[in-house]
DNA sequence: GTAGGGTTAG
């Protein structure tokens, strides 16, 4: 540490200036302090003024700490000082510094105004700055002569980003003048809330004003247009854009290309980017964003690999494009690359990877990625911890689901919503029903995804007067209006508890238009609880919306063949082929000591692949002697008997579990992951294999758990 | 006052 010589017997005149002005660093001030206070002289202020001219790095709290003592030892500090204070000390001893003057009866002027608003805008929760807008809003008020521009601009902001917008709008709207940052804050206060139409109501005022709209404020309201997907304002802005003449500079070309991007229309978007000399980083993330989001991920990735200087967000963008597009494992491989690359991750990069890692299901990069989030100082992050619940549930460790949900002090509603979930999805809706009782009593208002969440669990475990009161309640007692998912979740309910003609009443009353996810419920009912009639119907109907859709050709096939009407299961497999709709290849996952084996129905590519046959061929010996037999009825494709009993011996979960089963110990367990819905065939294959081989198997289909145990399944029946 | 990436469901 540099010292500074100090002669002991200098007298106190010259410690004053010449020391002080020559002081570069905090310890060296702190030795000056130490002979003022020997010396006697009050030079507080002076002290005060050269430390807060140092370069005073925000993330060292001792010399912020020291900063903020040496603030409240100088007795009434002139407002040029208390402003730079305010701005430099951190939000939460900004706001300790303003109660500690306050209290001493500091005169603040419109200049303490701004700063001090600016640092209960960034506070945290819980730090008191709502409190600080508030009384700075009555000082204001009190004191007309502080109505000027600046301190109601920043007044508007610290309401706004204390959530409180409509008091921001409020003070917005008694402004004498605004400006064009007074109309840019105000409407980012919407945006920041989320009120994208409450913004594009502003910028309509805003047009009739007579303040001119500049690039800042078209590009936020853009990003507004693009976020809710808003093609037909944001084209109108557009326009506005060319016809009022403002000139296009980069950011606002990017923000067009974004809005293009989230609406989907990746024609316009490509057409933009195409016309731009120097790609932009900006203009190409957000073109990776749109061709993600509309499932051409090799476009998007094309684009990505032409960024020469990629940031954090590009890197989030891919790896997110990859994770949402049912590519966990690339979205993870990314990951890695990034990091090679030297660039650290965020906890918006985290979402995306803890996310990926949920939909591969794999349990051991889920345990990695746990661990990588704690070494990074991402433990405490709350949207973090409700990502790692989600994962935990995904990947079948409701265990670990657990501890991070009770080790979670603050629970937000997302929290409460993924534990529910969670317990849904292992077919635990006694206790998912129980938590929702917990949140409530702890005071979280529930949200549509909450309910969501709820019904499934009782559809999953057949609760069907449970699932009608939490629908009810939903209505009437929390005023969330039942959007399509929610009718689908009880459409679900019903058929489960095959209860399909009241389903099919539903469908027909509800007050949207099904969808092929409805029909679909319907469908599956109608195959499981055997209803050749409803189940025409409903397949009719997927297919008047998606003539492609192979699981409506698929079910409607194995509802006539279980009927016994071979020659309408035939029509209905030769319409398929006709239109040339093929059935979605089954596809399972099976984690072994960190490496996903990946597993097709028929699969030969696997480099084991002969021991696997062998062990199946075993495995089928064995159970046969417990009197197991195959069951067909699921098998599409026009075979003979014998054929189809092969094929559905070859089904892709079958072939990993007896991989699992080669690679693990009696007692152990085995996960498996799996593409689409377990077949009956294999549900009850895995049930057979849990008893005999004496082995827990955890397989998670396209919609829920099944955990198989001495010969029983969770699921008990309802999948 | 500034455009790009985000956790729960489907």
């Amino acid at each position: 540490m540099e010292t500074l010589t100090l002669n002991p017997i200098s007298p106190p005149p010259i410690i004053s200036s010449h020391l002080l002005s020559s002081a570069t660093t905090v310890p060296q001030l702190k030795q000056i302090h130490a002979r003022i206070l020997r010396s006697g002289l009050d030079l507080t202020p002076s002290l005060l003024s050269r430390l807060l001219s140092l370069p005073l790095n925000p993330a060292a709290a001792p010399s912020l700490d020291y900063a903020l003592s040496v603030l409240l030892h100088t007795p009434r500090p002139p407002s040029r000082l208390r402003c730079r204070a305010f701005r430099l000390l951190g939000p939460r001893r900004a706001i300790a510094a303003y109660a500690r003057l306050r209290q001493d009866g500091v005169d603040f002027d419109r200049f303490d105004f701004p700063p001090l608003l600016r640092a209960a805008a960034r506070a945290g929760e819980g730090e008191g700055g709502e409190a600080v807008v508030r009384e700075t809003h009555g000082f204001v008020l009190k004191t007309g002569f502080v109505a000027d521009p600046f301190v109601l601009t920043a007044l508007v902001r610290g309401y706004a980003a204390r959530g409180c917008v409509s008091d921001a709008r409020a003070v917005f709207d008694r402004m004498p003048e605004r400006d064009v940052v007074a109309w840019g804050v105000m409407l980012d206060g919407w945006c920041q809330s989320g009120c994208y139409s409450e913004a594009l109501q502003l910028f309509e005022e805003m047009k009739s004003s007579d303040v001119a709209p500049d690039q800042v404020i078209l590009a936020t309201v853009l990003s507004a247009c693009g976020r809710t997907g808003n093609l037909s304002s944001g084209r109108a802005i557009h326009s506005y854009i060319l016809e009022s003449g403002i000139a296009m500079d980069a950011h606002l070309q990017s923000s067009l290309i974004n809005m293009y991007s989230n609406c989907g229309s990746m024609d316009i978007a490509r057409k933009l980017f195409d016309e731009i000399p120097v790609k932009d980083l900006v203009a190409s993330t957000a073109m990776v964003f749109g061709y993600s989001k509309i499932g051409e991920i090799e476009t998007a990735r094309a684009i990505f690999d032409e960024i020469p200087e990629k940031d954090l967000v590009c890197w989030s963008a891919m790896i997110s494009g990859y994770s949402e597009s049912d590519k966990p494992g690339e979205a993870l491989k990314l990951f890695n690359e990034m990091q090679a690359s030297g660039v650290r991750p965020d906890k918006i990069t985290m979402l995306s990877v803890i996310s990926a890692c949920a939909h591969l299901g794999a349990i051991d990069q889920a345990k990695w990625i746990h661990i990588f989030v704690d070494k990074n100082m991402f433990r405490d992050v709350l949207m973090v911890r409700n990502a790692l619940i989600d994962m935990y549930s995904k990947c079948g460790n409701l265990a670990s689901a657990w501890r991070v949900f009770e080790g979670t002090p603050q629970k937000n509603v997302i929290t409460w919503t993924s534990m529910i979930t969670g317990l849904a999805m292992h077919g635990e809706g006694r206790l998912a029903l129980a938590l929702f009782e917990r949140m409530k009593a702890e005071g979280v208002e529930p949200n549509g995804v909450t309910f969501v969440g709820l019904l499934y669990a009782c559809s999953h475990t057949g609760l069907v007067a449970e699932g009608r009161q939490v629908f009810e309640s939903m209505v009437h007692e929390y005023k969330v209006e039942p959007k399509l998912e929610h009718y689908g979740c009880v459409v679900d309910l019903l058929c489960r508890a095959k209860l399909l003609r009241e389903a099919f009443e539903l469908i027909e009353s509800m007050p949207f238009r099904p969808n092929v996810i409805i029909w679909g419920s319907l469908l599956g009912g109608c195959r499981v609880h055997m209803d050749v009639e409803l189940g025409e119907i409903a397949a009719k109907r997927i297919l008047e919306l998606d003539p492609d859709h192979d699981g409506a050709y698929v079910l409607l096939s194995n509802i006539y063949a279980k009927a016994n009407k071979w020659d309408e299961a035939r029509r209905v497999r030769r319409l398929m082929k006709s239109r040339g709709v093929s059935k979605e290849k089954g596809c399972s996952w099976l984690e072994i000591n960190g490496n996903v084996h990946e597993f097709l129905m028929g699969d030969e590519s696997h480099p084991k692949s002969k021991e696997i046959y062998g062990k199946l061929e075993e495995i089928i010996q064995e159970l046969v002697l417990v009197g197991y037999s195959p069951d067909t009825g699921s098998v599409l494709v026009d075979l003979e008997e014998e054929e189809k009993k092969e094929a559905v011996l070859l089904h892709s979960e079958k072939l990993a579990l007896s991989f699992g089963l080669i690679n693990s110990t009696r007692g152990s367990c085995i996960r498996i992951a799996k593409n689409l819905r377990v077949c009956e065939d294999c549900h009850s294959f895995m049930e057979l294999v849990s008893k005999a081989f004496d082995i827990e198997i955890v397989l998670r289909d396209r919609t829920r758990f099944h955990q198989y145990k001495n010969g029983v399944c969770s699921c008990k029946g309802f999948w």
